[in-house]
DNA sequence: CGCAGATTTAACCAGCTAGTTAAACCATCC
DNA sequence: GGATGGTTTAACTAGCTGGTTAAATCTGCG
């Protein structure tokens, strides 16, 4: 009972997940997510009342499993540039096996910001205190150029995500193959890292 | 007759746009496009005769405006690292001033990636071969570090544009308020110019 | 077996949405 | 004044969507 209990509810989950990263909350439609489910919608909803918490579990889902990943590295006593590669390597890895993830994650939270506020934001955000005071010392030992941790975090999260979320523009733009764009993608895990700390290094 | 005419047509299409940034192609509804552009439904189709065509105008309209704007710049004679100055400067100016389209574009962009490819690219491809090559003299010159013209383009792309999809993550996570998140933004029309040339510098 | 919960089936509803239609209204221009 | 074309109004449709319901079926378990 367990077994199948878990298995049908896993099933519903990762179609659901499957159909929102596609299509986005407005276009995915409940029908499709039984049908890839292998159910139908009477049991869908059976399970889970209504699209509306169906989708918020979805969203909740999906950035608490990429949230504390970035985070857990920011808060580890590794010194600046190492951190900055563990950090780059670890979320490459994690968001090429997810590449949709980052476009869902950046439409739900730009549709409802409040809702991002309530569920992660609190317990969370002493993690970025110790990255923060990190650069600044970093900084005022000169061992970085002058930047403040805001611009040096935004760097890093823009170098890392938006390959994922320009995909299309960036392949058409440069003109790449699929195998290239993989490549060039997987050059990145360690460029990326080089390229932040060169820029920062004094 | 024309002044009525165009302006009709445009308040439509700017009441459109505007639906359309933020509630995405799905969400967005004609109703709302008519109610915002004081007219009715009827005389919305009677101009643009579905959602559809309605849409891929829009969507025409938003890449149309923004990419060539890089592009041109990225054609230019300038010297490579006055060019990086200028693309990053012209390219916040623009966006910050539109900062619902990237979310737009990027979105339909992946939801549709064809269209894109067929619209855009054809006549816009070469310019990027000026950038190009110019990367790769710098490169074989030594006056800047080894790195492949597509990886230096995503980064300057990521660096200008993430920012603004990822807006309320970055807010949130850093815990700026609008006028803080407003200041780190201006910031960078400078700060990621520098950031990206101290990254190539030999 | 008989019970309980999981699952199916199929039909149904209410609400919304894109799109249509037809008749009337109004301004402009000839 | 009358034709023209933009504009309104209001009612309508056809289809889809989320969600419900009730009865039937299946499955494992005591």
């Amino acid at each position: 009972m367990d077994t199948q209990k878990r298995s049908t509810e896993e099933l519903i989950l990762e179609a659901a997940q499957a159909v929102f990263l596609e299509k986005g909350l407005a276009g995915a439609r409940m029908q499709e997510i039984a049908d890839r489910a292998g159910i139908n919608k009477a049991l869908l909803h059976y399970y889970f009342r209504s699209k509306e918490k169906l989708s918020a579990l979805i969203i909740e889902r999906a950035i608490s499993v990429i949230l504390p990943r970035v985070m857990a590295v920011l808060d580890t006593d590794l010194e600046l540039f190492d951190k900055i590669r563990l950090v780059v390597d670890t979320y490459l890895t994690f968001v090429s096996r997810n590449s949709f993830l980052p476009l869902f994650i950046v439409n739900e939270v730009n549709r409802n910001p409040q809702f991002f506020f309530r569920t992660v934001v609190d317990n969370k955000r002493t993690h970025l205190d110790k990255f923060r005071r990190q650069v600044e010392e970093a900084v005022a030992q000169g061992r970085i150029h002058p930047i403040s941790p805001a611009q040096l975090f935004m760097n890093v999260m823009s170098l890392v995500i938006f390959p994922f979320l320009g995909k299309p523009i960036i392949q058409v733009g440069l003109g790449l193959s699929e195998e290239e764009f993989k490549r060039e993608m997987e050059h990145r895990h360690t460029e990326v890292a080089e390229f932040v700390i060169r820029a920062i290094r004094a």
